[in-house]
Parts: structure tokens; C-alpha cells; sequence
DNA sequence: ATTGAAAATCATCAGTA
DNA sequence: TACTGATGATTTTCAAT
């Protein structure tokens, strides 16, 4: 479905979605429609989702990121459901899964600090219904994180 | 540091890193030149971090997504040290972050399906040394998963 | 910090092999 | 699928405020 140049293409823009057209071309020895029109196929077939920015979370105040695992009272489809609703309504909220475990829920949460985690849990998710029990995990250091899909 | 204009700013390029600074200049009611020095001075700040495209991971068959959590043997400041410069090479694994609790680590790894995460497991990760255990937590459906920061 | 306009660069589209 | 050449749009720079 990809071939190598597709591949590269996208190796390309995942590490700089500015980079031209033209320094595409060169790089790839191709010319500038045909990396244009293989883009464009990529975009039409919604393998290229959306271009994007990446914002460094630190210089936010948004740098303290937790794990929270949420595990519900009951099992319900309804309880559920609205658990889903209300969860990502949360900005603090960027991932929210549904997971195999002990746990129903995995949450990935941004704040400010551990006085903002304490807030996010008081404020907004102990409110929530039907919750069982939480648990968080905290994030020492960042090993590695990259959005970027390496091809194999 | 960063006023309403400038989270605006960032909200549109979140959603939408091709926005044109015309398009954002109409939007916001500001020439093209404010909004344009207004953008370098972020990207000089490191506040824009990098410009991307995001990937559906479905469409290039890397749609099982599973977070791991590792505890390793010993926790001899080498032992971490090796983990972590072996770890990060894997392209299955996207994150890797030092985390508090039981486990020492937690990954999230994209691969194939089912199988592919058994052949991860079995030819990479139980490769590595010092690994004390490994508790595998599957997503059976992502409620949500945003890479946008909202500002608040 | 902002503006408006000029200059340089780029994406995009026909036509064609 | 890919290429060359044309054109309209966009980014980037600059003088002035």
C-alpha cells in the first residue's frame, strides 16, 4: 500500500511538516508534483490525519503529566457511557482508554503541578458518578516520547 | 508570558498547522505581520516545539496499542542507565517514562496486532537485562486522544 | 508591537510523455 | 506515475509608526 517513497515522504513530515516541496525533491530525487500528488493521495486516504504543532508543555505550565487508572462501581453500559461523556469534557484530559485489567480506565493527564493534579481530582473527577477507585502514576523523568511512526 | 492572542494563535496551529497567517490575520483581526512575528517569536521560544503530521495508525497497520509496565531487578543506577539507551531504539515503543509505584517504567507500544506484540515481547523486550517483570495492559478502545494542548 | 506593501518563495494545475 | 513549465497564493522582509 506504501511503498518506500511514501515511507520517506512521511518520515519527512513527521519530523517537519514545513519542509518544502522543492527540499523533498532533492532529498528524494523526485520532482515537486509527483511528491505533491503522493502527498495528496495520503491525505485523501486519511493516512495523513491532520498537520500539526507541537507545543512544548514545560513553557505551558503544563509539564506535571500523570497516569490515572480509573476502575468504575459497576459495569454498567450506562454508567459507562457517561463516564466517557463527562471524561473528555476535561482539558486536563489528552488520552483516555479503555483498558484490559484490573482497571476499566487509563487516563494521560497535563497539569501544572501536584497541586494542580490535587485540584483536577477534587474539583473535576471525584465528581464524576460511579467511580470505584483511582490510581495514579506519576511521571518522573520522560525517557522517550515521540509522535512520530518510524516505518518497518 | 503567552496572552489570549498567543493561545489563540496556538489553538488554530493545533488544529491546523497549514492555517494561512491570512486566515488567522481575518480570524483574530490582526495584520499578517503582527501574527507572523508573533509565530517566530514562540518558535523561538521553543513554545512551538516542531511542526508535524499526525498518522493514523490503523491505515499503516501499527493499530494495537499496548502500555507496559516494567519493573526491572535491581535498581543499580547502570542497570537504569542500559535499560533506558536499550529501550529507546525499539520503534515499537513510542513512550517511555520513569514512573512512580510498583513498576519502574511504562511504555506505549504500537504494533501489528495480537501477534506482533508477542514477537515484541519475544524477540526485543525479554532480550533486554535486568528486567525484573512486565505487566502488559491492552487498549480495547480509545475514548479520547488529543495531542492538542487546551489553554485554561 | 503593529501596519501595508514589496520581494522571494512556494503550492498547485495543465498539458504531456 | 511522473515530468516541465506557468500562475496564482503565501511567506517573509522591510520601512515607517
Amino acid at each position: 500500500m506504501l511503498d518506500d517513497l511514501d515511507k520517506s515522504i512521511l518520515s519527512h513530515l513527521q519530523k517537519d511538516s514545513k519542509i518544502t516541496i522543492k527540499e523533498l525533491s532533492v532529498h528524494l530525487s523526485l520532482s515537486g508534483t509527483a511528491i505533491y500528488e503522493r502527498i495528496r493521495k495520503m491525505e485523501r486516504k486519511g493516512i495523513i490525519e491532520s498537520y500539526s504543532v507541537r507545543i512544548n508543555k514545560n513553557l505551558v505550565d503544563l509539564g506535571f503529566v500523570v497516569f490515572c487508572q480509573i476502575k468504575l462501581q459497576e459495569h454498567k453500559h450506562e454508567y459507562l457511557v457517561k463516564f466517557e461523556r463527562e471524561v473528555i469534557k476535561f482539558s486536563e484530559v489528552l488520552e483516555c482508554y479503555n483498558v484490559s485489567g484490573d482497571y476499566d480506565y487509563l487516563l494521560k493527564i497535563t497539569v501544572k503541578d501536584m497541586n494542580g493534579y490535587h485540584q483536577f481530582l477534587n474539583d473535576k473527577l471525584t465528581y464524576l458518578d460511579h467511580i470505584g477507585s483511582a490510581h495514579s502514576t506519576f511521571i518522573i523523568n520522560e525517557v522517550k516520547n515521540t509522535h512520530a511512526i518510524e516505518f518497518r
